[in-house]
DNA sequence: GCGTCCAGGTCTACC
DNA sequence: GGTAGACCTGGACGC
């Protein structure tokens, strides 16, 4: 499934050296409409260049070790170069694909899905896009922590909040480049340090509390991925981290492969009235009804067909 | 430049 | 179970 280039596909500048990497993709892959499938490529340490389509994104190897991986679209697989300030053992590569796979979802069947939207006309051309990967980042806690700050604030204040969230506590890469911190590195940290220098406001307790949770291995995020709970009970695990109210669970869900729940936040609930009633506001069980017909996939074709006007003006199908 | 207002989701207290 | 108010910040706006 992984392809990796010869040895020759290293090569150094500087202090820097170049490794060049090859993920395998599944035919139903569409690499940029994964990378653009919501928010979190816009969110260090991801970050993405439209133009040239590429993804990139600050992975840690392991407590001493940063590296870059610059991602973009090759046949039926993804090209990664990897910065970094020493040579890859075997094992980093292992571990850098799968990190990646993981961010990707390519280890995931969407068969299944695409076969239930081709039943419905409105949602034939999401299997002919390969859209419906959501992308991820390589921990459950990154993710949930990165929820619990788009939450009651604007994108601009969210992106404020995790760039110095991972400027203050994150591995350096370079200088200029940070790794996403572990979560011993903020719950070494204070409710004020993160108030004043990472402008988290009331979240701040919420933020200190989850870290230190998980650092003490009172929690374990990680596990929810292949958690054999059912969704509903689920949601009520996540849902007892303070600051994690019902929109960011059920987007955390979505994160983990289960699209039980839409994730109604303000932006969606206006982005639905628009686009089925004329812009009058309606109750979240009207919306919550209409999609009940699409079973345990709701929460992804409702996300999709909030958000395909993204997919008309970039890809233009 | 300063002050005021607003948007945003969750928690807590109260009914 | 439902509701109101507080939480906090950045940005928009008016002066």
């Amino acid at each position: 499934m992984i392809r990796r280039r010869p040895p020759h596909s290293t090569r150094q500048t500087g202090q820097t050296l170049h490794h060049r990497l090859s993920i395998a993709t599944p035919v139903d892959f569409d690499f940029w409409r994964t990378a653009y499938s919501h928010g979190w490529c816009d969110l260090p340490p991801f970050s993405f260049d439209s133009n040239l389509r590429t993804l990139s994104r600050v992975l840690t190897l392991n407590e001493h070790t940063a590296v870059n991986c610059r991602l973009a679209a090759g046949p039926r697989s993804v090209h990664v170069l990897v910065s970094a300030s020493a040579k890859l053992s075997a094992a980093d590569r292992r571990q850098i694909q799968e990190q990646l796979r993981s961010c990707l979802r390519l280890g995931e069947d969407f068969g299944a899905f695409y076969d239930k939207a081709r039943e419905h006309p409105l949602y034939r051309w999401i299997p002919r896009s390969g859209a419906g990967r959501l992308l991820r980042s390589p921990t459950v806690f990154e993710d949930t922590l990165k929820m619990l700050c788009t939450t009651n604030c604007t994108w601009a204040l969210t992106r404020i909040m995790v760039t110095r969230l991972v400027r203050r506590f994150g591995r350096s890469f370079g200088g200029e480049l940070y790794a996403f911190p572990s979560a011993g590195s903020i719950a070494d940290s204070t409710e004020s340090f993160l108030r004043r220098e990472c402008s988290t406001g009331y979240r701040a307790p919420y933020i200190l509390e989850f870290a230190c949770r998980v650092d003490r291995a009172e929690l374990d995020p990680e596990s929810w991925r292949t958690s054999p709970l059912p969704t509903e009970e689920l949601f009520k695990v996540i849902r007892t981290v303070k600051g994690i109210g019902p929109y960011a669970a059920g987007n955390i869900l979505k994160l983990l492969g289960r699209y039980d729940y839409l994730g109604l936040d303000s932006w969606v609930r206006s982005r639905y009235s628009e686009l089925h009633h004329s812009g009058r506001r309606v109750k979240d069980s009207t919306i919550e009804r209409t999609y009940a017909r699409y079973g345990h996939w709701r929460g992804l074709f409702f996300w999709l067909e909030m958000t395909r006007d993204w997919h008309d003006d970039k890809f233009n199908f």
